[in-house]
RNA sequence: GCGGCAUUAGCUCAGUAGGUUAGAGCGCCAGAUUGUGGAUCUGGAGGUCGUGGGUUCGAGACCCACAUGCCGCCCCA
């Protein structure tokens, strides 16, 4: 049994080779199309200071995160002075007001890193995880929105995704629908809380959470509650909404900026959805979730968050961002086996034997080989039996042996076998890259 | 943070009402006429039964705590 010592740290996991194939494969293609709207790359420090990070995330944030002790002499004292970041937003709002004068008007950036929440660990959840951002800073324009819903569903589409929904709400349409439900404003929160679990516990469940916690009137609930029936095109759900929130400024500024958002996106990607609600605390205006089938949590989200950089530059600069989590697009997509095949293909192109006193000849047929492009494993022990060696390959799924024995040595010739058919041939050395090639390409 | 289930060889799991040196399948390593794999046969290595306590003449089995994992709740990517 593997002792408890030897397994990662809790949440935490290890990547071997088919892991690190597959999250390099989902990492490159969502890197390709982020490059193709125009964004940018960037990378910050696993680490922030801690006051940097704390307060930007509700309370639930400033727990989970997982916090740095003071180093050398001051460890004693318990305080912590650093924290792993806790996502990759609050960071860039940091760096966008430390080189605010070396950034574009407009800076769009993509920023694919790990993040580190102390949460439980569960299904797609872990405590150090990727995220992949793309984000428009200084713009209010809905366009910007529109645009990263674009970016981010051509990536999950790229990948083989065809049945995901993009859910779009709209922090200041909440505000409006709360608002006129009388609903008091130091239970909005609350409110929302259970607004978002909707899907989940129903109709009727969000009714008791509202009468347990006496958000509102149980009349008034149901009159609440009827808007979020998800019968109706966006039209039709946006023109209830309206009804509702009646002249409610800042409601109906919201709904203005969700019809801009809808009519720049063709009809079938979006889909209104007053429940949506998202935790984390700075959203300011438009908010989005991506949702499959059968994951229970979102595979990405994102929203307007126009006030954040503000906390660190003393000025607002509008933004706007999109996150997708690697490892839950991993699941989903390993669950559905949407990996292209020759990602698991086999670490080498061919494998060359060791024989007896041939090394020195077997390693310049490697290196030739290598210089031709052919991926090339050599057998690393010499005088183990031939078969041993053809096993080892076969097993790896490696498609072909090459090796010098007695009769090839001093006549430049190598046996080249293939191990799918069998068959083997005698070949002159310069030979052997054309025919493994030649094999190689017609597989892929 | 709360509740439930789990933890025995590298992997998947058996282990009868607590009783001598803990098993299987697969995998791994090797052998079956000195240069040929996948099939078959034969053999081998590998476990202080998650960790630490306790109950007992005796515990992998029972009790407690902790750790890790899974499923709900909470929250979230």
């Amino acid at each position: 049994m593997p002792s408890a010592k030897t397994q990662p740290a809790r949440g935490m996991r290890d990547f071997l080779p088919e892991d690190v194939r597959k999250r390099e494969y989902v990492i490159s293609v969502i890197k390709e199309v982020y490059e193709r709207y125009g964004f940018e790359p960037l990378e910050t420090p696993a680490a922030e200071n801690i006051e940097t990070l704390m307060g930007k995330y509700g309370e639930e944030g400033n727990q989970l995160m997982f916090k740095i002790l003071k180093r050398g002499v001051h460890e004693g004292t318990g305080e912590a002075d650093l924290a792993l970041r806790y996502d990759l937003t609050v960071p860039l709002a940091r760096v966008v007001a430390e080189y605010r004068d070396k950034l574009p008007k407009f800076f769009k950036r993509y920023q694919i890193q790990p993040v580190w929440r102390a949460d439980r660990p569960a299904r797609g959840r872990y405590r150090e995880f990727y995220q992949c951002d793309v984000d428009v800073l200084g713009s209010r324009s809905m366009i910007v929105e529109a645009e990263i819903i674009s970016a981010s569903s051509e990536a999950l589409g790229k990948l083989g995704f065809s049945d995901f929904v993009v859910r779009l709400n709209h922090r200041k349409v909440l505000t409006g629908i709360l608002d006129a439900a009388g609903i008091a404003q130091e239970k909005h929160v609350t409110a929302l809380i259970a607004l978002d679990k909707l899907d989940k516990i129903g109709a009727d469940g969000v009714l008791r959470e509202f009468e347990a916690r006496e958000v509102v009137a149980a009349e008034a609930g149901k009159e609440l509650l009827a808007l979020f029936e998800p019968s109706g095109d966006n039209e039709e759900i946006l023109a209830r909404l309206e009804r509702f929130i009646g002249s409610h400024v800042i409601g109906l500024e919201g709904l203005a900026d969700l019809r801009e958002i809808i009519s720049y996106l063709p009809s079938s990607v979006v889909r209104i959805d007053p429940s949506l609600a998202r935790g984390l605390t700075y959203y300011t205006g438009a908010i989005m979730e991506i949702q499959v089938e059968d994951l229970a949590g979102s595979m990405g989200g994102g929203g307007r968050y126009d006030n954040l950089i503000g906390m660190f530059l003393g000025r607002d600069i509008p933004a706007c961002g999109f996150s997708l989590g690697l490892e839950r697009i991993i699941l989903v997509m390993s669950e559905r086996n949407m990996f292209p095949v020759n990602l698991l293909r086999s670490p080498a192109d061919v494998m060359m034997a060791v024989w007896r006193d041939a090394v020195e000849d077997a390693l310049s047929v490697a290196a030739e080989l290598r210089r031709q492009g052919l991926r090339v494993d050599v057998y690393p022990e010499r005088d183990v039996k031939l078969g041993n060696q053809i096993s080892y390959a076969s097993k790896r799924s490696i498609p072909f042996v090459a090796f010098i024995g007695e009769e090839e040595r001093g006549k430049g010739l190598v046996v080249l076998k293939n191990l799918k058919t069998g068959e083997q041939e005698i070949l002159d050395r310069g030979e052997v890259a054309h025919v493994v090639l030649r094999e190689v390409r017609r597989v892929e």
